[in-house]
RNA sequence: GGCGCGGUAGCCAAGUGGUAAGGCAGAGGUCUGCAAAACCUUUAUUCGGGGGUUCGAUUCCCCCCCGCGCCUCCA
């Protein structure tokens, strides 16, 4: 089954394939790094990762451009009552955002890119979109006159042919000649940053910066632009505006955008106080990996209700999946190999691919994995799962973390040596064998107070952390 | 008003024109010094409501109800 997306432009799921050889050139909007990022915004960066590493699993090299957004208006407001310049305002939200998303263990793009490191290559695109006829100035700012590019609205499929130039709309708030037209270049005012370019003093409008950069990078046209649903319009639609003005050729071949979170049922905003980072949800106790679970188990283009309960499931569901490669790892297992558990794992991997495969279906997937485990569970049980199926079980469970990356837990800050550890696992058991089960179940105690789980096995004590 | 998304068990959620995946939680059981892990059984005659098409619809069509997003810079 060939891998299928869903591209908004067209409204439909397509196949795809990237425009050269094997390499897929993608672009997605970051973040604009006035504050700490929220688990909306990294609900969008979690699918991006998926994306990422089932494109990578798929065989296609990446060459994935991502920019940060490192001046627009609320970074000016917000540096300037903090009293600091806008550099150094965004530079502490900008290494937060890379910590942040490292936590999460969603991979660095190829290129991360800012937008003030190309003031310059955007006065050029704007002043070629000048010369082309597709903007107007006003007040020494330059906006783009959407009248000119006809197919204004097809990705975002609203119809904008009602709207006339000259139809003028709140014309003293925004000087535009046209309600829907956008600004390039804002003039720059009193009191705020700007940049000396052949347009004059300013700075770029918002979309601009994506243009030119992805076009920059990644050339004319892009296989897979993405984001989040809310930047489908305007963002998106005056990207292309901008760029299929400047280039004349279609700017993006897939546009891929993942829904919001939502969290508890309600939208979250900080008036109702269910406004979350993701230090908010470590400061509670909660796991990365548990995060990073709930935001990839549900498929990208669904709603995802966050919930705690939700997220306490999610740590549940991670362990059940540890549990599963210790015993793998730990157990013995009769001699020899059972051809139906090759052809059962065989099976689950090719399910799981189908479901990746068919737009990123991660619920489908997991549900893949986990009723395979279940059955080798079972096979284990009845000793028809043999030693020498162990590595295909341990290969499949390999490359479902490759996508999922939950299996290995963060590494916790204090707690026992292994030596300490193996020590106390050694006394308890002797206590055990003399009987002594007051003091075997002071050392479990004590032992899971320090976050560290025994199990009595048939093949002896086994240990783990939480 | 326009465009778009959705309403499936206590919660999260997949899915298809042919009779409801998976996870979590709950109940009972096997195992166990206790526990954990694991497994088994059990929890939607039913997929927001009402019509229609069909041999048959949760899945297609129509209407209605409810929730949500975008419609000037929010993932």
């Amino acid at each position: 089954m060939a891998l299928r997306f869903y591209n908004t432009l067209t409204q439909q799921a397509e196949i795809f394939s990237p425009l050269q050889d094997n390499v897929v050139r993608m672009y997605t909007c970051g973040p604009t790094v006035y504050n700490f990022v929220h688990i909306g915004n990294l609900r969008a960066f979690t699918s991006q990762d998926i994306l990422r590493r089932w494109l990578r699993a798929r065989g296609y090299r990446l060459d994935h451009v991502m920019n940060i957004t490192d001046v627009d208006d609320k970074i000016i407001r917000n540096a300037a009552a903090a009293h600091k310049s806008i550099f150094d305002y965004t530079e502490g939200y900008t290494k937060a955002f890379l910590e942040d998303t490292a936590t999460l263990r969603l991979e660095r793009p190829e290129r991360l890119v800012k937008a003030t490191d190309h003031i310059d290559d955007m006065a050029s695109a704007i002043h070629k979109l000048e010369e082309r006829g597709y903007t107007y100035r006003s007040d020494g700012s330059v906006y783009y006159r959407i009248a000119n590019f006809p197919e204004y609205g097809k990705l975002s499929h609203n119809d904008f042919s009602g709207i006339r130039a000259g139809a003028r709309v709140d014309v003293d708030e925004y000087d535009k000649a046209d309600a829907r037209d956008f600004v390039l270049w804002k003039a720059q005012k009193e009191g705020e940053p700007g940049w000396e370019t052949p347009l004059g003093p300013g700075r770029p409008g918002w979309h601009i910066e994506c243009s030119v950069m992805a076009m920059k990078y990644l050339g004319e046209t892009l296989d897979i632009h993405a984001g989040g649903v809310d930047l489908i319009f305007p963002h998106h639609e005056n990207e292309i505006a901008q760029s299929e003005a400047l280039t004349g050729k279609p700017f993006v071949r897939y546009w891929l955008h993942s829904e919001h979170l939502i969290v508890e049922g309600q939208k979250m905003s900080k008036s109702l106080g269910n406004f979350y980072t993701l230090r908010d949800l470590l400061e509670k106790g909660y796991s990365p990996e548990a995060v990073r679970y709930l935001l990839a188990s549900v498929p990208y283009r669904k709603k995802l209700n966050f919930t705690f309960d939700g997220l306490k499931a999610a740590a549940t569901s991670i362990e059940r999946l540890r549990n599963y490669k210790i015993r793998l790892e730990t157990s013995k297992f009769p001699e020899g190999s059972n051809e139906k558990m090759t052809e059962r794992t065989r099976a689950a991997q090719n399910a799981f691919e189908a479901a990746l495969d068919d737009d990123l279906n991660t619920a489908e997937a997991l549900a893949a994995v986990f009723e395979y485990i279940r059955d080798t569970n079972t096979a284990m049980d009845s000793g028809e799962f043999r030693a020498g199926n162990v590595q295909e079980a341990l290969d499949y469970l390999a490359r479902f973390d490759a996508v999922f990356d939950v299996l290995c837990p963060s590494a916790s800050a204090a707690g026992l040596s292994e030596a300490e550890i193996e020590a106390l696992v050694a006394e308890r058991s002797a206590a055990k064998k003399a009987k002594n089960f007051a003091r075997a179940d002071q050392i479990r105690s004590e032992l899971a107070e320090k976050g560290v789980v025994l199990e009595d096995t048939k093949e002896g004590v086994r240990w783990k952390r939480l």
